[in-house]
DNA sequence: AACAATAATGATAATGATTATCATTACCAA
DNA sequence: TTGGTAATGATAATCATTATCATTATTGTT
């Protein structure tokens, strides 16, 4: 089973009921699991791990199995409908890359008191410019193909330093 | 056993001999396990994880344990000498933060084919003056202390590429 | 020097997140 | 229908990291 990455668009966004072609225009089915999984991430505004997701499918499916959200967690990952995160606690976790909820492209500001992580996507003219001149001159200089970044601010939010 | 962090300087730097004051006016010892740890961690461009690291250990002082290892990189995390970073491979890697074998900030190039990673630190004016600048910002909107921040790029590399 | 206090270690077991196996089920195309 | 394959779910296995705990090493003090 391959799966090419980068499809997107507009498609899929605002439009749930168009995750259903995303699948099988490459021959994958979309099974009540990956629906579920979807309508879970799309109602979200936290990132999510493979755990949490797991518990929220449960409770209106509990038949669905723990395995089968990580193995879908992978497929959406590498059709570019999720993107995984690493913040420094022990797990990943994952977000929609064209959720409702969601600013387009962002990046994230996170909490290492209590862990809890801000999107941000203001100053992003800005950034998309600066990172668009650091990834020209990056590529030229390494003959690198980037094709992805990860911008991460830490720090205390306010009732963390407060406490 | 509580750490400040950052008693940073050039101290240290180019003079591993003085890891030890750094140990002791914090009341602590420092023993072989945190010496020999230190010296691989001072002879290399790598980003070692903690077997790695052990394992390098291990050829001199096949007495040392990895548990210890593992330790004493808390340890020296706490102390502000290591970083510990997370590239998307299963585990952590680690990097001395004022190595003789490193651009002292810097920020990271990784390949997702083999895994490589590169320092780069050129840009880095822009690119701190850019942080400097958001980091500003976003503590103002969101009340949040920044501490510190992720900044790596993902793509193939010219070998990778290739294959 | 002998001693008590405690820092640090190392062997081991335990944990927690993720992955591999594999038999079973669901779906599609002929 | 029926055969072939995609997908699932229960379970066991892996892998990195932590927790325990008894032992050893160091330091400051009689
Ligand atoms: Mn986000
Ligand atoms: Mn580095
Ligand atoms: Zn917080
Ligand atoms: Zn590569």
């Amino acid at each position: 089973m391959i799966v090419s990455k980068k499809t997107n668009g507009v498609m899929g966004r605002k439009n749930p009921k168009k995750w259903e072609h995303r699948f099988r225009e490459m021959g994958m089915r979309f099974t009540e699991p990956r629906r579920v999984i979807l309508e879970v991430l799309g109602n979200t505004v936290e990132h999510l791990s493979a755990e949490e997701i797991y518990m929220r499918v449960y409770k209106k499916h509990p038949n669905i199995g723990l395995t089968t959200v990580y193995r879908n967690l992978y497929t959406l990952e590498r059709m570019g409908i999720v993107t995984k995160f690493h913040f420094g606690d022990g797990c990943h976790r994952y977000e929609l890359i064209e959720g409702h909820k969601k600013p387009d492209h962002h990046h994230h500001l996170v909490c290492t008191g209590c862990k809890r992580i801000i999107d941000y996507d203001d100053f992003m003219d800005e950034e998309i410019a600066y990172i668009k001149k650091v990834e020209k001159a990056l590529s030229r200089k390494h003959s690198f193909d980037i094709t992805d970044h990860v911008i991460q601010f830490y720090g205390l939010c306010k009732k963390c330093k407060a406490a």
